[in-house]
DNA sequence: TGCTTGTAGTACGATTTCGTATTATGTTAG
DNA sequence: CTAACATAATACGAAATCGTACTACAAGCA
């Protein structure tokens, strides 16, 4: 690889750092004290999921470690956001599923924060975010194959 | 803005917040024990500015609160990677500087890293992160002045 | 000068992250 | 069946994050 493609992979990176670092502060600004945008982000997934996962899917999901997870769902159950039922396939595993207070509050965040988008100044750069969905998942799709492969 | 594009932003945010997260493992796997991609950032930020820069600037570019600065120019500085020292012209403050272990480090972590993206399977898609950097770049440009407006 | 207000950095403590080791259950070879 | 190994989750502890409160210095004004 050349010294101007490298140069850009790490811009790439860098700028993909920064702005998510922005998303995530836009998100919390809008979730209750010990919820982190990685909460919502469990929230959502968990949502798409009526039967729910196991901590050790969610972990492989979002890419922390299992000591993590386990920590986050129990925030989460401690709050009442998720419960955690025993796991019917395999007695040494559970399943973390969503509850109506939990939908409520990724609905409520949800909205909030889409208010929030909507009336920043100077506005938000839509189209520049839509043009570059595609790439984007192009970019997420390699990279996660590529951590497949390798570990 | 109508429920397409706000589901289109928040999808953005989702793709670039996993893309993040591959990220700082990429450069992680080239550091030593204690030092994050955060660390990264700051060596790199110094090395662009070799009189140094003060632990409020740090924390403002990086975005952290500044316990958190210190806490993690404490760390370098314990490394040996920068030196810290008083600023002459506000003896309140201080002046945080690369050394030349620092830039070593920087320089060895980056030629790794990049030998790493070089050498991925499936390949790394560069087309597509170079697609992607003037938007981005805009948008982080767009988010960086609106934080400037509201806080 | 003396007073008031603002700013840079840090001490401290609550919480979070995450590596290592452990427990409990599942699976498989013989 | 059972021993050996694999896997899910957690206990535990070291380190990091970050909010609050504090100290030291700076700057503006009477």
């Amino acid at each position: 690889m050349d010294d101007d493609r490298t140069h850009n992979v790490f811009r790439f990176f860098t700028e993909v750092g920064i702005i998510a670092q922005f998303s995530a502060r836009l998100i919390e600004k809008n979730l209750p004290e010990r919820i982190t945008h990685l909460h919502f982000g469990l929230l959502g997934h968990m949502s798409r999921r009526p039967d729910g996962e196991t901590p050790q899917q969610l972990a492989y999901a979002f890419q922390v470690p299992k000591t993590s997870m386990t920590h986050m769902i129990r925030v989460l159950e401690a709050e009442g956001y998720i419960e955690i039922v025993p796991n019917p396939e395999d007695a040494r595993s559970k399943l973390a599923k969503i509850t109506p207070k939990g939908a409520e509050l990724l609905m409520q965040a949800y909205a909030k924060s889409a208010q929030d988008a909507a009336t920043m100044d100077p506005p938000l750069l839509i189209d520049q975010m839509e043009q570059c969905l595609e790439p984007l998942a192009q970019i997420r799709a390699q990279l996660d194959a590529a951590r497949d492969k390798s570990g």
